[in-house]
DNA sequence: AGCACGCCGACT
DNA sequence: GTCGGCGTGCTC
């Protein structure tokens, strides 16, 4: 029997040990020991034992093989917040493909950036005359380094450690013999950040609706039960969804336990922050991308401590190494950002019920248009579905006007703005209230071609289209690429190339001819470059300075505006035409939360969709605002296609710079897949959707069934089958059930 | 992070 | 020569 090696990364936080260490595995731990296996490891010259995690094991030696070392032994109990953490990423790398490392740096996040912060603070113990003296003896010894330090010791009571071994350039071992004669300790800082300081304000206990009275009662039933699941809550905008998980959360601080609440990127706006300050004050914490490396380090530490109960952010929150987690909120649980992006790409839905699992927990989901996923495991009695169907704040629902693009032409209306639309604006302006104009589109913003011969600019280093930016300059939005603008066509030579101009600039020029002196705002991906240009522009919006705002997606989510009386939906079907499955889920979603948008405080709303398909059941439906007419349409789709949730996907992308090897490569794991499973259906490999980012090329082939087990099996097979090949210069991701597919 | 090793000035 | 502090670099 071949002896066997495990990579183990060391339990230490430090930068210069951030990779792996090799060790032989002693013949009694061969079969107990797997990937985030934690170990007991001889580390450095005095053998000295400390925790290690194994990453991964081979029969390879990579190491002189006099000095690998074996493993100690399995550590003596398992220990707390850790290896749950530890668990979760063995699970992560599993489920979604992708090395131990990767899926331990995702689960325990910030180790290496610790220098950054006061973390530990050399304090003085002794009085100053005893240091002055101390100092003394060191400089008639000659001692420099320890001189300094004593010097500065005695001039002030504390010193931040990085201020030791940086400014003041002592070492360790000098700090340890001060340490050692008695002048000072090492205290750990224990003044943590907190990155928003909001008092805890009156606390409001809304009474509650016998809908939202309901589900608190079970979820907390079920809970004292001992039976730990996942709910998903219905609730239409304005229904009160938050006021339940706010609630909940108070129960189950009582109990002793915390709850993490997770919400989309986009969405982490002040009012919602807010809300959760003012009920449970400092035991509050947020966590989101703009913080620093070192307050993220904080919020983990607070949380292991015990000092926080509530932690706020995006998917990243669900890594909170809370002790005694019970519970898990996820809002607006359809969106898209809760998928991972990067390697692993993990979905937050997913791996919030693993968590739960791990810490018996609840998950609580909700959304005013779930995604189809979610409905369709509460149609399977995966989860438990609960419904809030009134509308606490503002009466009614807004009532909807569908206008049919092809017939306002035919009729001789070649205005952006249709009759109806122009109408109601007309009107909305006179009354002094404000309108919202939405640009559903995506991505593809601004794109130059040749009128003649029809060439788009393209990136020469990205698949993409070049989009246009003020001054003339075209940008790749991918890998920054930038060219003025041609003159001429480079492909027939025509003068005629123009951008084509849909974006939210063209719509506030064509509104401003329409009604000349009207104030308007514009919000897209331009006019939010800034840190907090987006909450500037939502807050003048509310507080009346313009009467139109206009904007793309980000406009529809979770803010109330009170005086909004009308939505215009310009084009509702751009975004129907994108060549995705989920195109048509996309668009009732974005349609019904821009409806939503409509009187949402005492005046009655209307919004009106334009649209060249107006029979399409995802524009009638959210017309409607029917969401279970949309689903029943939209699985029927999916399980006649086999497309998720009816079935699920795996996307196995091929990167490489040689073209033709990563075709090859491509091709050949397809077919291995193909003759280890036959029952399998493999669609590809197709160049990716974008098949050039940075001259890398892309190459992607899908594997669809109906178990998620089997597509980890193909994962396996395509791990196991590139340890074979060792292909170089070519890499791969996998990506389960991915968001943006052909 | 912690530990050893080797350099360099000071002192018997 | 030897002793001891102090910086440097390595840890499978």
């Amino acid at each position: 029997m071949r002896t066997l090696y495990a990579d183990i990364i060391v339990d230490i936080s430090h930068e210069k040990l951030d990779k792996t260490f090799q060790y032989r595995i002693p013949e009694r731990l061969r079969d107990r020991l797997e990937p985030g296996a934690c170990v007991m490891i001889p580390f450095g010259n005095g053998n000295r034992l400390i925790k290690g995690y194994v990453v991964s094991i081979g029969d390879q030696c990579q190491f002189d093989p006099e000095k690998i070392k074996e493993i100690a032994g399995l550590p003596e109990k398992e220990t707390g917040v850790e290896d749950k953490m530890i668990a979760l990423a063995a699970w992560i790398r599993r489920n979604y493909g992708c090395t131990m490392i990767q899926a331990l740096k995702t689960v325990l996040p910030a180790k290496q950036t610790v220098k950054k912060l006061e973390h530990r603070q050399l304090v003085r113990l002794m009085s100053r005359e005893e240091i002055v003296s101390l100092l003394g003896e060191c400089e008639r010894k000659k001692q420099v380094a320890k001189a300094r330090l004593l010097k500065t010791l005695s001039e002030q009571e504390s010193i931040p450690y990085e201020w030791v071994t940086g400014k003041l350039g002592v070492s360790a071992a000098t700090v340890n013999s001060i340490v050692k004669v008695g002048a000072a300790k090492l205290v750990s800082s224990e003044s943590y950040r907190n990155p928003v300081k909001v008092q805890a304000g009156e606390t409001t206990y809304n009474t509650l609706s016998e809908e939202q009275q309901y589900i608190i009662t079970e979820v907390l039933a079920d809970f004292d039960a001992g039976k730990q699941q996942t709910y998903l809550i219905h609730g239409i905008t304005g229904s009160g969804k938050t006021e339940v998980y706010m609630q909940l959360i108070g129960e189950m601080i009582k109990k002793g336990r915390q709850a993490i609440v997770l919400i989309p990127e986009i969405a982490l706006t002040y009012q919602t922050l807010l809300r959760f300050y003012q009920r449970f004050g400092d035991r509050v914490s947020v966590m989101n991308s703009t913080l620093s490396p070192g307050e993220k380090y904080d919020q983990c530490e607070r949380a292991k401590a015990g000092e926080i109960d509530v932690i706020i952010g995006p998917r990243s929150a669900l890594f909170t190494p809370f002790p005694n987690l019970g519970l898990i909120v996820m809002d607006e649980e359809q969106e898209n950002s809760y998928k991972s992006e990067s390697t692993p790409k993990y979905h937050a839905r997913e791996t919030a019920m693993e968590v739960a699992k791990l810490y018996g927990a609840s998950v609580v989901l909700g959304s005013a248009t779930p995604s189809l996923e979610a409905y369709y495991r509460a149609g399977k009695g995966e989860y438990r579905l609960f419904h809030l169907t009134k509308r606490l704040t503002g009466g009614e629902l807004p009532t909807v006007h569908t206008v049919d693009l092809r017939q306002e032409l035919q009729e001789g209306n070649r205005s952006i703005f249709s009759r109806k639309l122009q109408e109601l604006m007309t009107d909305r302006l006179s009354k002094g209230q404000q309108t919202i104009l939405f640009l559903n589109r995506r991505g593809y913003a601004g794109f130059v071609s040749c009128r003649a011969c029809g060439e788009v600019m393209k990136c020469p280093h990205c698949d993409v289209s070049l989009s246009e930016h003020k001054g003339g300059r075209l940008i790749c939005h991918y890998c920054g690429y930038m060219q003025p603008m041609p003159k001429l066509c480079p492909k027939c030579g025509s003068k005629y190339i123009l951008g084509f101009k849909a974006g939210t600039q063209q719509i506030e020029d064509k509104l401003k001819e329409l009604y000349p002196g009207v104030r308007t705002l514009r919000m897209d991906a331009d006019t939010t470059r800034t840190k907090d240009s987006y909450e500037k522009i939502l807050s003048a919006f509310a507080n009346g300075e313009a009467d139109v705002l206009i904007g793309t997606q980000m406009i529809v989510k979770g803010h109330d505006f009170p005086k909004v009386t009308l939505v215009g939906i310009l084009a509702a079907d751009l975004s129907l035409n994108a060549s995705d499955y989920r195109a048509g889920e996309r668009t009732f979603q974005l349609l019904t939360q821009a409806v939503g948008r409509a009187g949402r405080g005492a005046l009655p709303g209307e919004a009106v969709i334009q649209t060249y398909q107006p029979d399409h059941y995802a524009i009638t439906c959210a017309a409607a605002q029917d969401y279970k007419s949309f689903y029943e349409e939209e699985i029927l789709y999916r399980e006649l296609s086999g497309y998720p949730p009816a079935a699920h996907m795996l996307a196995v992308q091929i990167y490489g710079k040689e073209e033709e090897n990563v075709k090859q490569l491509a091709q050949r794991l397809a077919d291995v897949v193909k003759s280890n499973m036959d029952f399998l259906q493999i669609l590809g490999p197709t160049p990716a959707n974008i098949s050039k980012i940075n001259d890398i090329y892309r190459y992607v082939f899908y594997a669809k069934h109906a178990e998620y087990d089997t597509l980890v099996a193909v994962k396996d097979c395509v791990e196991e089958t590139l340890r074979q090949w060792q292909p170089r210069q070519l890499s791969i991701q996998f990506d389960f059930d991915p968001v943006n597919v052909l």
